[in-house]
RNA sequence: GGCCCCGUAGCUCAGUUGGAUAGAGCAUUCGCCUUCUAAGCGAAUGGUCGCAGGUUCGAAUCCUGCCGGGGUCGCCA
């Protein structure tokens, strides 16, 4: 358990006996009130709001419910001393021995001290990547990658049970046109003079070796056939190499998927049928016309009648056709099945998606709740773009002409743990610029290189006093001073770090809290500039050196336990 | 035009789900290498949190309306 979780039942405790003494009415609603490290460290180590929010339901004033509480939180062992400030803020300032144990629960939790349990075991299932399966993962796809990777790991950690999902989409207009284009590297590799590719087929070299080894498994036998002779095995053959090429990709950037699931099999298995069926049978899908498109019409729109889902019962701008006018599904008519499957089998649903798919957001929120009738929670996070930058300079990209920038030669160029550590230095709803010269620039403006850094420097400090031949005795945590408690204090934040990304979703605020505790450990380790005595490494003093080498490697343990929970490898040693 | 994000220091961005005097890095100005990694550290300067209302003990944060930037609008995927 946490310290913040501890003193959050302490506290709840206080208030129980609040309400046993008539202090405070039972059953009033406590969820308002937090136990956090306020902001300004003067006013202690925690401090709570509980006598602000809870004053007016209890029909008393924030002083003198702050005094009752005060008085008996003073009363706990750990507390040094507790004073109302402001409002009516309840400070706390707890004893050193309470920061000195918390410090031994780092290394003796190692790389479980942040671990949380507040998932309660939920099953959470995050469907993040599910690029088409027409050609190499692009630099367009990899922030959602990294994010969905990151966020798993973290709730995780917060003890949700996770499932990484990818769902393939297999099933529409695109990977015909990827069977189409596969065909024609098909007819070049017997031989065929096929020209330029034309228009609208996909031009990308990748496509050459599968051409040749449909040659090599299917002869000239399809040369020239009429095209109801092998798309489907075309198509069946194409996505399947696509996916192992995707799948290669992603193990680049440390990232694996418990599930694939295929849309085709989907849609063979009737699924988008029996919601259908059901959403007719809740009035929630008729037969109707769609709106004119706004703005502009189309030359070739005309009013059609179609089966639409009811999304404006749900807050949509109008209703969505699931199915086409030739009768195959649209793509929400299958998606919206495919999320009433995976809500099958988790408590909740989180979909990582490009900020471009922003516009259907609603529809598909509206099928999750109209088919699991509210049950499920169902997120959808938007990962907007990032823009890459070469110096400064916009890298000039276009995906029709096939030279698109590929992950592959990104995580080539400027390393896994390089990329994945950028990509989580932005909120997500935030755009972001990746500039290959900045990410690698070594100086403490590029966050990837200050938090290794700082990792590198407490791996040395180990090495350093095995070569110095200090005999270390057992670390004396009574010598530790107000600097070095002042960051165990930070370190102890790590807990509350882990669940608040976890609640709110944001891997990204990993990264944020393990840049200050990097400059907090970078700040510590210069004061041997000024003062040799600071340093952490006495050849006359053992004792010292061991405790302060203790302090240290418990701030490494905390940064390798969010380095992980990014994906990131610590390095011991900088380049 | 509708919807979705964003708007915080000169620049790039955080801001603990509504808390106390709004924080970092860069840039600018000062100071610190006989040293465990100076690839670093410390200090100073810098703000009408886009604008205007509202909600309450309390708003950068929540609500409404504007303004500016980006994205999106389809029987596409």
């Amino acid at each position: 358990m946490s310290l913040y979780t501890r003193f959050t039942a302490h506290l709840d405790a206080v208030l129980d006996a609040l309400e046993g003494d008539g202090v405070l009415p039972a059953g009033l609603n406590r969820k308002p009130v937090t136990v956090e490290p306020p902001r300004d460290p003067s006013h202690g180590d925690l401090a709570t709001n509980a006598a602000m929010v809870l004053a007016k339901p209890a029909g008393t004033n924030p002083r003198a419910l702050a005094e009752a509480i005060v008085t008996r939180l003073q009363a706990l062992d750990e507390v040094e001393s507790a004073a109302i400030a402001g409002p009516g803020f309840i400070n706390l300032t707890l004893t050193d021995p309470t920061w000195r144990a918390e410090l031994a629960a780092i290394h003796a939790d190692a790389d479980d001290y942040g671990r949380s349990d507040i998932g309660q075991g939920v099953t959470v299932n995050v469907e993040y990547v599910s690029a088409n399966p027409t050609g190499p993962m692009h630099m367009g796809h990899c922030r959602g990658a990294v994010v969905g990777d990151a966020l798993a790991t973290l709730l995780e950690y917060a003890g949700h049970k996770v499932t990484r999902e990818y769902y393939i989409n297999d099933a529409g207009g695109q990977v015909d046109v990827l069977a189409r284009s596969v065909h024609l590297r098909y007819a070049q590799a017997l031989g065929k003079d096929v020209g330029a590719i034309p228009e609208g087929l996909y031009p990308g070299d990748y496509l050459v070796p599968v051409g040749q080894a449909l040659a090599a498994e299917y002869g000239d036998r399809f040369v020239g056939a009429p095209e109801a002779d092998w798309l489907v095995t075309f198509r069946t053959f194409a996505v399947a190499r696509m996916m192992d090429m995707i799948r290669d990709d992603l193990a680049l950037l440390g990232i694996h998927h418990d599930i694939f699931s295929s849309e085709a099999e989907l849609q063979a298995a009737g699924k988008p049928d029996e919601a259908e069926a059901w959403l007719r049978a809740h009035d929630l899908v008729y037969d109707g016309v769609l709106e004119a498109p706004k703005g502009e019409l189309p030359d070739d729109w005309e009013p059609v009648e179609l089966p639409l889902f009811r999304s404006t019962r749900f807050g949509d701008d109008q209703d969505r056709p699931i199915r086409k006018s030739n009768g195959s599904w649209t793509y929400f008519g299958a998606d919206m099945a495919y999320h009433y499957q995976k809500a099958q089998s988790a408590d909740q649903l989180i979909d990582i998606w490009g900020a471009d798919h922003a516009g259907t957001v609603k529809r598909i929120q509206a099928a999750v709740a109209a088919l699991t009738e509210g049950r499920a929670r169902f997120d959808v996070k938007l990962i907007q773009m990032v823009r890459l930058l070469r110096d400064g300079e916009p890298v000039k990209m276009s995906k029709r002409a096939g030279n698109f920038v590929t992950l592959a030669d990104v995580v080539r160029e400027v390393g896994k743990d390089v990329v994945r550590f950028t990509m989580l230095t932005r909120k997500a709803d935030a755009q972001m610029d990746f500039d290959f010269a900045k990410v690698v620039e070594a100086s403490k403006d590029n966050p990837v290189f200050y938090v290794q850094y700082a990792h590198a420097r407490i791996a040395s400090l180990g090495r350093r006093a095995e070569e110095a031949g200090i005999v270390l005795p057992a670390p004396d945590l009574s010598l530790l001073g107000t600097a070095e408690l002042a960051m165990v204090k930070l370190a102890a934040q790590f807990p509350r770090v882990v669940e608040g990304s976890a609640q709110a979703r944001e891997p990204h605020r990993i990264a944020f809290y393990l840049n200050d505790l990097a400059s907090a450990f970078h700040g510590w380790w210069n004061m041997g500039n000024d003062d040799p005595r600071a340093r952490v490494i006495l050849a006359d003093d053992p004792a010292l050196t061991a405790t302060r080498l203790f302090l240290a490697q418990g701030i490494g343990q905390i940064i390798r336990n969010g380095l992980t929970l990014m994906g990131v490898v610590a390095l011991t040693e900088m380049q």
